[in-house]
DNA sequence: ATCCTGACCCAAG
DNA sequence: GCTTGGGCCAGGA
């Protein structure tokens, strides 16, 4: 591959694959039988304002994560149809229980220790 | 540069 | 419980 091209790829990718990392590391580290949201993950990854992205790389690359562990704000789940189903499958397979259409936030929500995944 | 979109969020009504 | 409107950010067309 050219020089430039890969210089340019290099010049961009940092800031968004080190922000990936960081939301990878801190959903890795929400434990089985909790849940933590998508605004709460970036937060702690330290990157608040941008739930939108843990969202995104969660629909890119999920392999690997726990990623029936990352729910919407107020614990609703916030994929559709049969992926929506498997999430909630998944959590009530680790112990989650839910209010409704919601996980019951008050038992299962993560709160992040960002020494965890520091 | 502009417009659109998204596994989002939240305050209002 | 809704629905709406606004805010937020980056990536793609």
């Amino acid at each position: 591959m050219m020089r430039h091209e890969l210089e340019r790829r290099l010049r961009r990718a940092p800031k968004s694959v080190a922000r990936d990392e960081s939301f990878s590391k801190a959903i890795r580290s929400i434990p089985k039988g909790k849940v933590a949201t998508y605004g709460q993950v970036a937060a702690a990854a330290g990157y608040p304002l941008y739930h939108r992205h843990v969202a995104q790389l969660l629909r890119r690359t999920h392999v690997g994560l726990p990623w029936q562990r990352v729910v919407g704000a107020g614990g609703e789940i916030k994929l559709r149809f049969e992926a929506g189903m498997e999430q909630r499958t998944r959590l009530v397979m680790e112990g989650v229980k839910f209010r409704g259409k919601r996980v019951d936030m008050a038992e299962h929500q993560h709160v992040f220790k960002t020494w965890d995944f520091e």
